[in-house]
DNA sequence: ACCATCACG
DNA sequence: ACGTACGTGATGGTG
């Protein structure tokens, strides 16, 4: 027999910060109880016990508290979300039959220690379920401790056994006790021994074991004389954090693990309460049915189907035609045309309605008649190849999804709606009941300028973008490609030659052991999963082995054969065209990014790489108009910072990097030299990424300590940007969140991490967010207004690509200079803020050239 | 499916 | 003490 038994307080935390912003029809978070049943479920499936319940934590003080007054001094109250959905938690393991224990002046660990040991007195095994790691000390032959961790939305369980823990920390599960002992616990305020933290605390518990063998005899330890005396001055402490750490396995209760069977044994008002909370997921994946007593107002409103085959035909065109709005959604791979009207659903399939019920979607698609989407550029693009009118489009759920939420991996209308209306539906009737609540949403973040003016008109302009697509010289392409052969062999015979056999030499393994083992190359250092042997590594063993600038020649080489020249050509059109699709629903930042084929990524910082670029030119009778930003993100960094010495050295004119260099270095500007200006330039870059001396260092080619210099005088010089830094940093932690200056959104859950590197990465991201993303809604602007005024107008020209900072358009060769204006006029004029935008067009009948 | 690598801003 | 720059996508190798 098995019983399961879940600390109760630990699984909720880690599932109200691992799921986020989910609420009730009624508006009640839910986000916790959602998480918390995920996680239940999952271990009911893992572990299959014949008996479950939990433990929770009370408010009042425990035996802890009353004899050490700083315990848990400075624990922080539950935020007020998570602590309204206690009781309603409660109310759902009551409603689920299982059993909750809660005991007075004890801690939910305290009654896991006793479960478990009276579980193995009865001759059960026991489960503990936990996020914490402080159970581990519970650990026996009959109880196994379940850690659950959520990593960013998705949870993983490890089991630990004696053996696994043993495998892992070095030393048996009661001495998990001995650990915190040393190195306390900063979450319950169990102060450890100063000075002493994990590292040296595992080594002493390897080492000897337990605090008591360790203060048996302080000098007889083989430890560096500081630990000692860390040891000494903290063995009062050490003792009070392990009787602190030391879960009690005799609290007073009553326990039976035979009362607390349980097998699906649901009670009728569970059905009622997911109503309520909106878990229509669980209500369907475990089969509840309404009860007696659930009011007939709570009941699932589906709207009436009408399949317009057989339907009156004249009666379908009227609903459209009084529709205030609809929702309409197309599903090409499975034949199917569905729009709602808030009244009735309304189904045909799409090869029949484009064949036979053109009337029908004409009126659906007229311009006029307001259409809700979900993916409105996909629909569009749907439109446009049955010469449909694109236009009339008011809403987009996905975006406005993406909006609230820009870590999401993608945005299906089930989840969409399972998050934002707690019901997992799709279909029109879905995006009709989810266009209130998320409009409403995006007012209430300030977002609706955002989601309003730039991202749904930006629907169209990336539709016609796609349409459009870019002219590409099919033959130079091949033949660029055809040249790169002879190189290509000659440099594989080489190398192998070196070598002294054939190998593959694109396998980073078989590489890195010709490198490393059999030429013993000098500091094959970084590894992970073998030798690495990227270009950092390579470019330092450049001059000890001839095989060294051969590899790194092949690999450029072959990457412009295999992604450029064959990856391109297999994409050009029947028209020569290549047309790449652009995601709008994918960066965290705001920056759109492109896919079959990847556009945004066309090689130009080398000289071989920037031939494919001209072999992207104009059609016939037409010119390429480029136009790009110069420096926009440090120009953003500027205004948003306030520093007044980067925006004089911006207004000045000046070259920006040469007046860093001048700054950071002391020297006149006109006496900055190469090396300098190429210096501060890293810095710029690295500041926007929130930059380590130690990377800059390894950017650069200095010791970290010169770096760090650099660095130092930089943000002294520009001292605005420091305070930025640690404002922004500060506002993040508080929020959760950083925004742009139009207010688009991006959540930090990696802030709240316990991983150092984790929340390190949580700080950089909180820095450059802002700048990236505010850069990425300007020209996504000026996108929009270009592309308006190109249709005002009447001009040929069409946007074709945007390549983060550049726009690049398409026209006959007589409107160039009028759109090298507009552009240049469009792009400096999107926003005015305390630092202009530059923005600077080039005329050319190639990429290269217009570049 | 995941990793390593390398192309871009 | 940690481990070392933000944001993407395509390719070939590997298990």
């Amino acid at each position: 027999m098995k019983l399961m038994i879940l600390d109760g307080n630990s699984i909720v935390n880690r599932a109200f910060y691992g799921v986020r912003s989910l609420n009730a029809p009624d508006g009640t978070p839910t986000n916790a109880i959602f998480g918390f049943l995920n996680i239940l479920q999952r271990m009911l499936d893992e572990h299959k016990p014949d008996a479950v319940c939990v433990s929770f934590d009370r408010r009042e003080p425990t035996f802890r508290h009353r004899a050490y007054d700083g315990y848990k001094a400075q624990r922080k109250g539950m935020p007020e979300e998570l602590s309204q959905q206690m009781p309603l938690l409660k109310e759902t393991l009551d409603a689920m039959g299982i059993r909750r224990y809660e005991l007075a002046g004890y801690e939910a660990d305290d009654i896991l220690g006793t479960v478990s040991v009276k579980c193995a007195a009865a001759g059960w095994k026991c489960v503990v379920v936990t996020g914490d790691k402080d159970s581990l000390q519970l650990i026996t032959d009959t109880t196994t401790v379940c850690n659950v961790k959520t990593r960013m939305g998705s949870t993983e369980t490890i089991n630990y056994t004696p053996e696994v823990f043993r495998e892992e920390y070095g030393f048996d599960p009661p001495q998990m006790v001995d650990l915190k002992a040393l190195m306390g616990d900063s979450s319950d305020n169990i102060p450890g021994v100063p000075g002493i933290g994990e590292k040296t605390a595992l080594e002493l518990v390897r080492k000897y074991g337990t605090v008591e063998n360790i203060y048996a005899d302080l000098s007889a330890l083989d430890v560096k004389e500081g630990v000692r005396k860390k040891l000494a001055a903290g063995e009062e402490s050490a003792r009070m954090s392990y009787w602190l750490a030391t879960i009690l396995k005799e609290a007073p209760m009553d326990f039976d693990p035979k009362d607390n069977r349980w097998d699906h044994n649901y009670t009728d008002a569970l059905y009622s309460l997911f109503k309520r909370l909106g878990f229509q997921k669980f209500i369907d994946k475990w089969g509840l049915t309404e009860s007696a007593e659930t009011p007939a107002s709570e009941k699932a409103e589906a709207l009436p189907l009408t399949a317009i085959e057989n339907a009156n035909l004249s009666d379908v065109l009227r609903a459209v035609e009084d529709a205030k709005y609809l929702a309409v959604d197309i599903h090409e791979d499975a034949d199917l045309l569905e729009f709602c009207d808030g009244k009735a659903v309304y189904t045909l399939g799409w090869n029949l309605a484009r064949n036979s019920y053109q009337t029908l979607l004409i009126a659906v698609f007229s311009p006029e008649k307001k259409k809700l989407g979900h993916n409105v550029k996909e629909l569009m693009n749907t439109l446009a190849r049955e010469g449909l009118s694109r236009e009339g489009f008011v809403f987009d759920t996905a975006l406005a999804a993406y909006l609230l939420d820009a870590n999401e991996s993608d945005y299906p209308l089930s989840r969409v709606t399972a998050r934002y209306l707690g019901t997992e539906s799709e279909g029109a009737q879905a995006i009709y009941a989810l266009y209130p609540v998320l409009d409403q949403k995006m007012k209430e973040l300030s977002m609706d300028g955002l989601y309003y003016d730039i991202e749904l008109p930006l629907c169209l302009v990336l539709s016609d973008m796609e349409q459009a697509g870019f002219f590409v010289d099919r033959d130079a392409l091949y033949e660029f490609g055809e040249n790169l052969n002879g190189d290509i062999e000659r440099l594989q015979e080489s190398i192998w030659q070196h070598a002294g056999h054939n190998f593959n030499i694109n396998s980073p393994k078989q590489l890195g052991e010709v490198l490393f083992e059999e030429l013993m190359l000098p500091s094959g250092k970084k590894t992970k999963t073998g030798w690495s042997t990227n270009i950092d590594v390579l470019e330092k063993l450049r001059g000890k082995h001839p095989i060294v600038d051969e590899v790194l020649e092949y690999r450029t080489l072959t990457k412009l054969k295999s992604t450029y020249a064959e990856g391109l050509l297999k994409v050009i059109g029947e028209d020569g065209r290549i047309r790449s699709s652009f995601q709008m629903t994918v960066t965290a930042t705001g920056r759109l990014s492109s896919t079959e084929p990847n556009l945004q990524n066309i090689p130009v910082r080398k000289k071989l790489g920037a031939e494919i670029r001209k072999m992207f030119v104009a059609g016939p009778g037409m010119v390429l108009v480029d136009a790009d930003y110069s420096q926009i993100e440090l120009r953003l960094l500027a205004h948003i910072s306030g520093d007044e010495a980067m925006r004089e050295a911006f207004l000045s004119g000046e070259d920006f990097h040469r007046v860093t260099a001048s700054k950071v270095f002391g020297v006149p500007l006109a006496e900055v030299t190469t090396l300098q200006r190429s210096r501060a330039k890293a810095v710029n870059f690295g500041i926007v990424y929130g930059i380590s001396a130690f990377s800059l260092a390894q950017d650069i080619g200095v010791f970290p300590n010169e770096a760090k210099a650099y660095m130092d005088a930089y943000l002294s010089k520009y001292h605005g940007v420091r305070d930025y830094m640690e404002k922004i940093k500060e506002q993040a932690k508080r929020d959760g969140y950083v925004e742009t200056l139009f207010h688009r959104r991006r959540w930090l859950p990696e802030l709240r991490s316990s991983n150092f590197n984790v929340r390190s990465f949580g700080e950089r991201v909180a820095l450059n967010m802002p700048v990236q993303g505010t850069a990425a809604d300007v020209i996504k602007l000026a996108m929009v207004n270009v592309h308006r005024r190109l249709r005002e107008e009447g001009l040929q020209a069409r946007l074709i690509l945007q390549v983060h900072d550049e726009l690049i358009v398409e026209c006959p060769e007589s409107e160039a200079a009028r759109v090298q204006a507009l552009l240049e006029q469009e792009m400096e004029n999107a926003v005015h803020y305390s630092v202009p935008l530059l923005a600077e067009a080039h005329v050319g009948h190639s990429w290269a050239e217009a570049h």
